[in-house]
DNA sequence: AAAAAAC
């Protein structure tokens, strides 16, 4: 399998081709079962091949025009748009719902027709989605789940456990979800018993399900809550943050199809769009808001949003909501303005890091909260195939170049692969993209300083394997669920080994292996231990230079060491430095290795540093 | 030092 980085591109892009035979044993490797996210699971078959990519990139006049028109806009205003703020007619008013949500926002008069969220899926991309009948949802079972904090709700095995509603319900099984994650298992139950919650769980395990079917839930229930009326003035009841545009797009998209027809309306508010529409669409009336900070902030102060009535405050990614750069925008949102104090609203912090010193901040935001660490199947430990390469920095394009090229040559024919180049700095990011171009590689780019409909074009035009190559800085590390990327590149490796986690994220998804290849220069040395330590952890292969630079390596302080120490998830800091860590010092401490399944999962052995020690 | 996030 680690024969060759294109060896393994090609392996999954065949995998992909042959997903149809894959259906029943529904296994790529005979050791593990594969993990499907629950969003990707029981897509039917493509009908037809997929269409040949075409050699261009997104950039209107780019080839002949590089120095002038190139930024200049020149895309017609609704480009850019058609894959979100499908909200302009979401009324949610579903007839048989009762309507009684709808009649607090004073849109009850107009019943306009509520978009099937359901009815566009298939044969939107050039790809044609898997069929993922046949998974072994056996694989749940072994999967570590650490909990912690005072009487933890028991997790569920089912949906029917959990009474939801029939319209979530329905939803439910609309959105072909079966059994819930892991994830879900846990969270949803606590949620429902109005605790507060941290949880690490890695993107793709269902952890937008896991906030959404619980505040939805729990919006039903309070159905009958006397909202104040402003004349301009939106009271939502939840608020979902999230550190990108496009990241809060894709959870709002989520969250249509969670509630669609229950009669609870998500509106999504970001910058770089206009805000006009966004306002429009608050003042037909919101129950659930998702939000980027900079939007929010900017709508509080023009007091069209009053944050009084929130009942459930959801920060996605929540480790880069709270770091430097976000976190005043965040306390503002959350302590400055009138949103309700800990206690008084339900608090849900996700992401799949958590660094002890974002934890320690966080609790600021928590009463009394529980936190959930839950463990991976699939996706980076077993998935994903880590590379590390040493190339200088002036050999860097010559050596991706170098990779694409074969990547080209071993793809299965009439099959994309997706390639996902991560830079460090915005103009970094455009240089390579114009290269690339230059050199007769269909690619494109998506940073801050693209303009929104760029960046989301340029999104879209990866996605369908129009510009098979995307050129990313840290916007596109987080959270964003891109089927079918094949290989992450670290063409510049980040700083903080969290964030390589993060991108490196981007692939081994839905099940199908993914490929991650690192470039390590003299410039990052100060990751080579922590990313030595979690290629070891992940049983990737470490070459014998860079375990050579990770023991030379030193450096003040634990900064760059993960939480815990643990790969993929974290431990919860209260817990830390207490006398004996098996006791349950805050109560309720609880190691849930799993159903009966012995100790000893992958790199998760119990007693070996880890995140489960 | 860089990236993200409002106008």
């Amino acid at each position: 399998m680690r024969t060759s980085w294109a060896d393994s591109v090609a392996n999954s892009a065949s995998e992909n081709a042959a997903s149809g035979s894959l259906e029943n044993n529904g296994l790529s490797r005979p050791t593990r079962s594969t993990y499907v996210p629950p969003h990707l699971r029981n897509k039917t078959p493509p009908s037809s091949e997929p269409p040949a990519p075409s050699q261009s990139n997104d950039r209107i006049g780019y080839v002949g025009a590089i120095g002038g028109s190139r930024w200049g806009g020149g895309f017609k205003a609704d480009v850019g748009r058609s894959g979100h703020n499908s909200s302009g007619s979401g009324y949610g008013y579903g007839g048989r719902t009762g309507g009684g949500l709808n009649s607090r926002s004073g849109a009850w008069d107009r019943k306009e027709r509520e978009v099937n969220p359901f009815g566009e899926e298939d044969g939107k991309d050039a790809f044609g989605e898997q069929e993922n009948t046949g998974i072994n949802f056996d694989a749940y079972e072994d999967i570590p789940v650490d909990t912690s904090g005072d009487n933890v709700p028991a997790p569920v095995t089912s949906f029917a456990e959990i009474d939801l509603g029939e319209m979530l319900n329905q939803n439910i099984r609309r959105c072909k979800y079966v059994r819930p994650t892991p994830v879900q298992r846990y969270a949803i139950p606590i949620v429902l018993a109005g605790r507060d919650l941290m949880a690490c769980a890695q993107t793709g395990s269902g952890k937008t399900a896991a906030f959404c079917f619980p505040i939805i839930c729990g919006i039903i229930r309070e159905h009958s809550v006397q909202r104040p009326r402003g004349p301009r003035t939106v009271y939502p009841l939840a608020l979902i943050l999230s550190p990108t545009r496009e990241l809060s797009c894709q959870i709002h998209d989520e969250a249509k199809k969670f509630s669609y027809q229950t009669g609870v309306k998500v509106v999504v508010a970001y910058g770089g769009a206009p805000i006009n529409q966004q306002l429009r669409e608050l003042e037909r009336g919101v129950d659930i808001l998702v939000a980027t900070p900079g939007r929010l902030v900017d709508l509080l102060e023009r007091a069209r949003v009053s944050l009084q009535m929130i009942r459930f405050l959801a920060l996605d990614e929540a480790d880069r909501m709270l770091d430097m750069g976000f976190e005043p925008q965040i306390r503002k949102i959350v302590e400055a303005m009138d949103m309700p104090r800990p206690g008084l609203r339900q608090t849900m912090l996700f992401s799949a890091t958590f660094p002890k010193e974002i934890q320690r901040l966080a609790s600021d935001f928590l009463s009394n909260y529980i936190f959930l660490a839950v463990g991976r199947v699939g996706s980076s430990t077993d998935l994903i195939v880590q590379r590390v390469e040493f190339v200088r920095e002036s050999d860097k394009r010559s050596h991706l170049m170098d990779l694409l090229h074969a990547q080209r040559e071993n793809g299965v024919q009439g099959k994309q692969t997706l390639t996902l180049v991560f830079v460090e700095t915005k103009k970094g990011a455009d240089s390579l993209e114009h290269w690339l171009y230059m050199n007769g590689f269909p690619a494109t780019t998506i940073h801050g300083d693209r303009t929104q409909q760029e960046r989301e074009l340029a999104l879209r035009s990866f996605k369908s394997g129009k510009t098979p190559i995307l050129v990313a800085t840290d916007v596109a590390a987080r959270g964003l669920d891109i089927p079918h990327v094949a290989h992450v590149v670290n063409f510049d490796l980040p700083n903080d080994i969290d964030d390589y986690v993060h991108r490196i994220g981007r692939t081994g998804r839905a099940g199908k292996t993914g490929l991650a290849t690192a470039f390590f220069n003299d410039n990052n040395l100060s990751l080579a231990r922590p990313l030595a330590d979690l290629m070891q952890e992940a049983n990737q292969e470490v070459p014998d230079w860079l375990t050579r630079y990770a023991s030379r390596a030193s450096y003040g302080g634990n900064k760059n060491r993960r939480s815990g120490g643990g790969r993929f998830g974290g431990r919860d800091f209260r817990r830390e430095g207490s006398f004996n860590r098996n006791m349950d010092y805050y109560g309720g401490g609880n190691i849930d290795s799993g159903y009966g399944i012995p100790s000893g999962y992958g790199g998760y052995t119990p007693g070996v540093a880890s995140a489960w020690d």
